[in-house]
DNA sequence: TTGTTAGTATACCAATCGGTATACGGTTTG
DNA sequence: CAAACCGTATACCGATTGGTATACTAACAA
């Protein structure tokens, strides 16, 4: 039992090394395209070592997932709560802060997505599931609240959740496909056009 | 070199029961869950004969992708191409066959998505991608015919299509996970209403 | 000192991976 | 008939899969 002033020589956390390495092999070559060993070799480590810190395969992908996707989710409900009467500033807020998680993390970024379209019997989806349904719900509430200023809302709140999710998912994988990093993406005036062409659709 | 009238008694050409079987199985496990025996139990056959057909476990997916996928953009383009002054009539039009794709061939369209949205390096991705950047284009290609009706098309077609893309799909994979069968998803007015918000934005 | 515990590595497991060398039966062609 | 060939199965390949039994080391607690 470890109280404080442990020290270890190295101490370079393998636990943190094993997570970080995991998500960059996951993110490269899929969850089920890399190998336990492969992901220890790149660690620095041996595969006991990894089963040690996680019960197996799918608990490292599980813990990855729990420790990455909750502060994700704390930041989106934050914004979508902050909503104080114009929707589409929220909405703008919204969007920025995807692109930017997806900027400031790519790699869990895409991961994530990337899990979300995978096979419905595979492990890995199953495990990114509960996250992805809770940011679609986080969605969802907040089309739900803004029923007041968007009016005659009646239902279609998870379809409007549905648009905006689809139409960020996407603009975040096309513009990826087109710079090295994201930076185009970023630009404030072309997420504005996304919301604003949401909002308002394609007609000025 | 059978000319004509051969037989063989059961002749179920094992070709097109290995191509059916590994649709299934890379839409239910993944291409990388699944392993070259499990399609070859699952068809009925051994594996010598699935590499007498295919030339490897990636030529097996290249191969269901092209046949699959040639005839699914040879209709999107006729559809965009049958474009006539009406843009959100054809907005339509492409929204519901590619409801009806999914809905006729669910689990292959999945399989597309999922692999559409597979790690960049992952040999499976690479094997859609050409076919995904088709189906982009005719619809970049549609936007900027539009451009008269539409108006200050100006750069941003590429931008609607990745829209329209993305709400497509996502309220497909939503709908899907709702129904058993995408059932409600075929719903014209539902599709219309897609299309409408899309065209239009969220105030009526 | 003597345990206890956290963390790590060596060495191993049965099972499966993608892929193939080879032969054998059936059909067609000469 | 005999050669050629298509389609198929038996049996195998080395490599890798996810996972573990065991022992070791360093640090801490008694």
């Amino acid at each position: 039992m470890k109280t404080e002033g442990y020290s270890l020589e190295d101490k370079t956390d393998n636990r943190a090394k094993i997570l970080s390495c995991a998500i960059h092999l996951f993110y490269q070559k899929g969850y089920d395209a890399v190998g336990v060993q492969e992901i220890a070799t790149a660690a620095g480590i041996t595969k006991p070592t990894l089963y040690y810190y996680f019960k197996s395969k799918l608990g490292l992908l599980e813990a990855l997932l729990q420790e990455k996707c909750e502060p994700i989710c704390a930041r989106l409900e934050a914004i979508a709560n902050s909503y104080q009467g114009e929707p589409k500033d929220t909405l703008y807020a919204l969007a920025c802060a995807l692109v930017d998680i997806a900027k400031e993390d790519r790699e869990f970024y895409f991961l994530l997505l990337s899990l979300n379209y995978s096979a419905r019997e595979n492990e890995a989806f199953k495990a990114v599931s509960p996250y992805m349904k809770q940011m679609f719900q986080i969605l969802t509430e907040f089309f739900l609240r803004a029923g007041d200023k968007i009016g005659n809302m009646n239902g279609r709140q998870e379809q409007f959740a549905i648009a905006f999710q689809g139409i960020i998912s996407h603009y975040i994988l096309v513009m990826d496909e087109r710079g090295p990093s994201l930076e185009e993406a970023t630009d404030p005036h072309a997420i504005w056009e996304l919301v604003r062409q949401f909002m308002y659709g394609i007609y000025s």
